[in-house]
DNA sequence: ATTATCTATAGATCTATAGATAATGC
DNA sequence: ATTATCTATAGATCTATAGATAATGC
């Protein structure tokens, strides 16, 4: 996939011949590949142009070449993969409602919202993981959180309208709190900190992206209906 | 409390006649305070002694009279506090086991360790709120997860060891994830990204810790017993 | 006499640009 | 002839230290 790994199996490529575009292209993938590795680990500012193009094996000035600046690197780094997370969730949200003749569940909504994206960190590579847990850095971010705001606000709101209609009598603060500690789950677990191997002494991995979706909707579901079974309602009987 | 704010009252304080010692300690408090504003908005590398210095009012040489480097002000403005809520935490639960007369619940541990956690951001002043603000980036990064890590986990297992024994049957995986879910609704939480204000059109607020205190436990209990509802036991039967 | 704060500056590093060289394509 | 990559370097900024000055305490 990038020119590091061609470079490791000599034998299938004795002379590539690849055109100037697809070098072109290439270069950029593996530029934004590294620097998506560093940012995830370090954060914007924690990442020198330098630290990313020694990762790559060329020279400092190329990171200019393709990029206008660090910040146009970043954003980059972000929005490559953050319209293929959200055209596949709208996606999923829509087929599930087209799906559920009209009467959607909480759990099912959650099930379409969150397995989802955790489907592209269990089979879509290592650089997805990256990105995720990029994200998950960035959320709690004041740089990051426009970034987020940007791209995700359709696909939560879709979220949103599903949750009501599938609880029309709770009071939307608590859609909203609930779909906040949803969020917040999901970006922990992007984050794969390894804190949960730590701490259940290796019984857990924070990398582990099957166990959560195999728990996670149902967890939070049940939450929403503690919600309804004991909070305000809206005042409207179903 | 700091230098400024006395200064902002200066008919209560004619001629303050404050010892060397007195006014050390001020100095100190008011870089670690805007440090900690600092840090908690732009990450540990998106500042630097010099923003630190600024918004102090003193010169950046200053922050090497008092602190080794700017590693060491990293660490004391997170251990200030760390120190702080981790014996509350730990008092807490400590109370809670002795009350709970043996009979541990799953929402009563809860309420123990997160409402002790979000009374200080309720009532603590705008320094708690910006510590805590820091920690949700903190635990969600690779040199914060460590300092995390190291002052975190004995209040995490004390927690831990509550839950099992309210839910004696249950996996020990769903009881770490469960908490895993916690952690990350809480650290969002502190983040206070003004996200849920925008998504909920200004009808929730995300540093209304009240919201959070009134719902989160609960919700969050609703979710372990669903676990011990549907999800492989330990093969135990209480 | 001691402590707190500031001035001046070294040395390192970082972003960004200009211009040279190497490689590809017509 | 055009495009990709590298060399050289300017200019800014950042951390850290040495040493001067101002303020307090005995």
């Amino acid at each position: 996939m990038t020119l590091v790994m061609a470079t490791d199996t000599p034998a299938e490529r004795p002379q590539p011949k690849r055109s100037r575009k697809e070098r072109r292209e290439d270069s950029i993938e593996q530029i934004l590949d590294a620097a998506e590795y560093l940012f995830s680990k370090h954060g914007i500012y924690g990442v020198t142009l330098k630290d990313v193009a020694q990762r790559v094996g060329v020279h400092t000035s190329l990171m200019h070449y393709y990029f206008a600046d660090k910040q146009a690197l970043f954003v980059e780094v972000f929005e490559r993969r953050a319209t293929v997370t959200r055209a596949r969730r709208i996606e999923a949200l829509d087929a599930y409602e087209r799906a559920c003749d009209g009467r959607p569940t909480v759990e099912g909504a959650l099930h379409a919202f969150l397995d989802t994206d955790l489907d592209l960190y269990i089979s879509g590579g290592e650089g997805w993981r990256n990105w995720g847990a990029l994200g998950g850095q960035l959320s709690n971010t004041d740089y990051g959180a426009e970034l987020m705001d940007k791209h995700f606000d359709p696909v939560v709101m879709r979220l949103i309208d599903l949750l009501k209609r599938a609880m029309p009598d709770m009071a939307e603060e608590d859609i909203f709190w609930g779909y906040h500690f949803v969020t917040g789950s999901l970006l922990l677990t992007l984050a794969r900190t390894g804190r949960i191997d730590k701490l259940s002494n290796g019984l857990c991995h924070s990398d582990d992206f099957e166990a959560v979706k195999a728990r996670m909707a149902r967890f939070m579901a049940a939450g929403f209906r503690e919600f309804a079974a004991t909070s305000g309602a809206k005042g409207v009987e179903g």
